[in-house]
DNA sequence: GCCAACGTTGGC
DNA sequence: GCCAACGTTGGC
């Protein structure tokens, strides 16, 4: 199983928000992701992999916890290019829980061990790639147990 | 509101 | 295929 980063904009999209979905048993559609780097790491996704939630701009901080419930598909937000191809995809998500205590950036960027962490090296990645390591030490650090 | 980083576009 | 210009992201 693989880990993951995703950012979204808590005023657009946040992970209440999707606590909300998921409660009704609906998926959200990660679309809106215009970058390749950040399309093929979605394409690399399976399902039952885990994501971080991130809120950029507003917080900028880890949240909680998500989990690929479907994988990469066309983005029906997106519009085909001049050939009539699908550039554009997403994968479905769904909350599994929200951090007892959230995780700044600023505490990420003051900790060593995090250092390498793609969220910080490539901050205007949007969908990025989680070490197994890193993931169980940001767990730690959100008040969760591996 | 500014600016650094970086991706994309378009002229040559 | 190079590179300058421009647009966007996202932290500060």
């Amino acid at each position: 199983m693989a880990y993951w980063l995703m950012k979204s904009e808590p005023d657009v999209f946040s992970f209440d928000d999707l606590v909300v979905k998921t409660a009704k048993g609906e998926a959200e559609e990660w679309h809106g992701v215009r970058n390749y780097a950040a399309r093929n790491n979605m394409r690399a996704m399976q399902v039952g992999d885990e994501a971080f939630f991130y809120h950029s701009n507003i917080g900028k901080e880890i949240v909680g916890i998500m989990r690929i419930v479907a994988p990469a598909h066309p983005d029906s937000t997106a519009d085909l290019n001049a050939r009539g191809e699908v550039v554009w995809e997403c994968v479905d998500v769904q909350s599994v829980k929200p951090f007892p205590r959230p995780v700044t950036l600023a505490e990420i960027k003051a900790t060593p061990a995090l250092e390498t962490l793609e969220l910080v090296k490539l901050s205007r990645l949007s969908v990025s790639k989680v070490s197994a390591e890193e993931w169980a030490l940001l767990l730690k650090m959100g008040g969760l147990e591996p």
